[in-house]
DNA sequence: GCAGAAAGTTGCATAACATGCACTTTTGCG
DNA sequence: CGCAAAAGTGCATGTTATGCAACTTTCTGC
């Protein structure tokens, strides 16, 4: 059985070259283009080989949306730590709250990273596989939280659900970036808060009812966003 | 402007070759695998250029995942004669719900189109950003259905709420393939429905409640997965 | 119906992508 | 130190993907 594996000269290394390579393509890609840059630009950048590149990724898109494996295992031993009868929804919402705040610490970067992949029909594609990822690590997560086997049916639509909810603050977080991340994040939970009544009236029709308790811890975004929506043009299939 | 686009000989065509290019595609990745086919030979067996397949699909794993144009459409238009103050999530359960029945007419080509993308990670990715077009589709109809904006909240999460299910409910059908869709589809969304609240125990937890009321209509899948689960031996990013 | 416009198909050329293989260098460990 | 495993590299090769310039089919108005 190979040792710990975490720390290390070798895994350190390695973690240089994937960062060295995602960020230079990050970059170079926010310069030029996606179609402007090629993969041995990015070697070049990042100072490794071009075949050193297809070791770390298999393409171009994947190396700009492809979600950090340290970053994946955090999540997962924080949900683990999450108290056992706390609901999944509640460890989920959390865990991807404190995630949040820490990557509000490398704002920028995130930003650009989001602002890159929006431009390309290619970069859309790769980035809903990334959050596909971090759905199915959630859920064998809460699986294992749960003792259930690993297809549990709750903790796959709990994963779903939350990073439904994730993926779409996200996306506006990339509109409204003045705001911190985790509000953002928290605010999309409580959209889902909204949402999640099978058979209650649309949204519209509740301004009604006594808003004081619910409504009290939310964050301002969750209002409607002042943004214009881009007018949709087209409805082709993706790129 | 131009005109209709609906029917006429033209349009006509082009459905018959974007058809004869996805079918051809998943039968022979089907037999062969996804690296051991090439679009040309996808092309050949379509019986058109190398050179059109480009006109219809930006790449090979596009052909296998892209969403129909003509059921997004329908979609659309079926959500869209919903009644006005049904609630969201009750008119996209509806809505994909009927979905489902239809697709259930084809289903062995639906359940072979799964297992191909099941194999190869790349088709993964593809697929999943097929699920997030269908996404943009529902959550923009929604939005037209509410008269609200284009990026409205509340209707992004529904859709992303509603789209999570089916994922689900699907990747749990392509296992359990002796159950109509249809009920699986619904089976989904009655397990949102348990997810859905946030303060409330974790599923074990709650096997004393009165079980009549809401389990009434559910179907016999809502229950755990009989097949055992694959164990997680990776956690790689993605493909 | 017919002429022109618009849309779709095709072949060619070309650059980039992606993978297998063999080889070298680095790292970890006794 | 010395060996084994892991990572990096160069090379060869087939595939993917796109622009461009014909050519063909379909559509529209007259």
């Amino acid at each position: 059985m190979p040792p710990d594996d975490t720390s290390g000269r070798r895994e350190r290394k390695k973690n240089a070259v994937r960062t060295a390579l995602r960020s230079s393509a990050v970059r170079l890609v926010g310069e030029k283009g996606l179609d402007a840059v090629t993969i041995e630009d990015i070697t070049e950048a990042a100072d490794v080989s071009l075949r050193t590149f297809f070791n770390y990724f298999a393409s171009k898109e994947e190396a700009l949306t492809a979600p950090d494996p340290e970053r994946l295992a955090r999540l997962r031993l924080e949900l683990l730590s999450r108290p056992a009868q706390e609901p999944a929804l509640v460890a989920l919402r959390e865990v991807l709250v404190a995630d949040a705040t820490e990557l509000g610490e490398r704002r920028d970067e995130w930003l650009r990273q989001l602002s890159v992949c929006k431009r390309d029909p290619r970069l859309l594609v790769a980035l809903a596989g990334s959050w596909t990822v971090l759905e199915r690590e959630l859920a064998a997560a809460l699986a294992d939280r749960l003792g259930s086997a690993d297809d549990d049916l709750q903790a796959q639509v709990a994963a779903a659900v939350a990073v439904g909810a994730l993926r779409v603050a996200v996306r506006r977080w990339r509109n409204e970036s003045s705001v911190p991340l985790a509000e953002v994040v928290r605010a999309g939970f409580d959209a889902l808060d909204d949402v999640r009544h099978l058979s209650r009236p649309p949204a519209r029709a509740r301004s009604s009812l006594p808003a004081g308790s619910r409504a009290a811890g939310r964050s301002r975004v969750a209002a409607r966003s002042i943004a214009p929506a881009p007018t949709r043009t087209d409805s082709r299939p993706e790129r």
